[in-house]
RNA sequence: GCCCAGAUAGCUCAGUUGGUAGAGCAGUGGACUGAAAAUCCACGUGUCGCUGGUUCGAUUCCGGCUCUGGGCA
């Protein structure tokens, strides 16, 4: 049997840091991020990063791990991840892995790894070129020839995948079809107990969001925005694409009053909290805790020991 | 008080040479296998401000009224 972790999952601010803190607290565990935004360092206010206050004694591992000039992937992230999570286990404790980024969680608990290629690569910067170049039509066209499967399933508005077919093939002479086909079939690296937290009304949760970003700016976001330029960070760094940082380069820039990206930053994340959302929803092994109006973390921890012992996880 | 311009989807607006209307945004749902806080897809009936008139037929033309801007007093 693969070995039991737990993951603590749901949308933007509904609650994941503090149950996981509290669950590692109980259960001798160790907090294992999942967040494809708080992996970089220098962006605790933006992306709601644990706290040293927060983290409350408990280890906590890939937070604020990386330069944010750097380009992380999922694959990369469970490349490092994995062997933390591994070595957690070796010492007895509980792995929780505590995060919002669905991509990432499956790409450990599944860890069946990726097919060829990745972003910054030189077969994708071509293809990139003559995407620019051609237009997606000849990509597409020549992606039916090698992928007729993976050309018939991706939109045509889809360059980003299509893209990714393409070079899977180019770098490995293997398409990306056959590589789906073959890990959807392999077990799980591991055995996770998934509890997921959610507001019951979504009124509740666009308060707390609007809540959130407020306190952001009031915390200094602004700043954080500045250091990160001021210490060289290019624009187009990954890392700013966080929600939050793009909208307040704007600022920093004059194109935006600062109320402009407070609304854009609520916005941007009610609509990522959604995204969140589809994608849990189609994980039918989450335990859902529902929040009333307020998050109740008393009620959430009981609810949790109990979905926990029956899952066998003491 | 007078003059002008508006009043159409939750918001901003387009449009109908008279045959009951459509974009963007928002919202909702979905997808997602090395950028995933990214990226992509689908979904649009609303007393066309109210009220009379003309007309086979008015959201569209005409009158009155109400409201909102702006101007003149």
């Amino acid at each position: 049997m693969a070995p039991k972790i737990v993951c603590v999952v749901g949308p933007t601010a509904c609650g994941k840091t503090t149950l996981g803190v509290l669950l590692a607290k109980r259960f001798n565990g160790e907090v294992v991020s999942a967040d494809s935004m708080q992996i970089y360092r220098g962006m605790t206010i933006g992306t709601a990063a644990p706290t040293e206050a927060e983290m409350d004694g408990v280890p906590h591992h890939m937070v604020a791990v990386a330069d944010p000039a750097e380009q992380w992937s999922a694959a990369r992230y469970a490349e490092m991840a994995t062997p933390i999570i591994d070595d957690i286990l070796a010492r007895g404790k509980l792995p929780i892995l505590v995060g919002g980024t669905g991509l990432w969680l499956d790409a450990v608990v599944k860890g069946h790894g990726f097919a060829g290629g990745h972003a910054g690569g030189q077969v994708r910067r071509e293809l990139q070129r003559r995407l620019e170049q051609e237009g997606i039509q000849p990509l597409l066209a020549e992606l039916r020839q090698v992928d007729p499967a993976s050309a018939e399933r991706l939109h045509p508005a889809d360059e980003k995948r299509i893209l990714r077919a393409l070079e899977v093939y180019l770098e490995t002479g293997r398409t990306i079809t056959a590589h789906n086909e073959e890990t959807k079939g392999l077990p799980p690296r591991y055995n996770a107990v998934w509890l997921g937290l959610q507001f019951e009304d979504r009124a509740d949760m666009r308060d707390l969001i609007s809540r959130r970003v407020d306190r952001m700016v009031e915390e200094g976001l602004l700043e954080e925005v500045r250091g990160l330029l001021e210490s060289g960070l290019p624009r187009n760094a990954t890392a700013l694409q966080a929600i939050g940082y793009k909208e307040f380069l704007g600022v920093l820039d004059g194109t935006a009053t600062e109320a402009e990206a407070i609304e854009e930053v609520k916005l941007r994340s009610r609509q990522y909290a959604k995204r969140q959302l589809t994608w849990l929803r189609r994980n039918p092994d989450i335990h859902w805790i529902f929040w009333k109006k307020e998050r109740d973390f008393a009620r959430a921890i009981q609810v949790s020991t109990e979905i926990l012992a029956a899952a066998g996880v003491s």
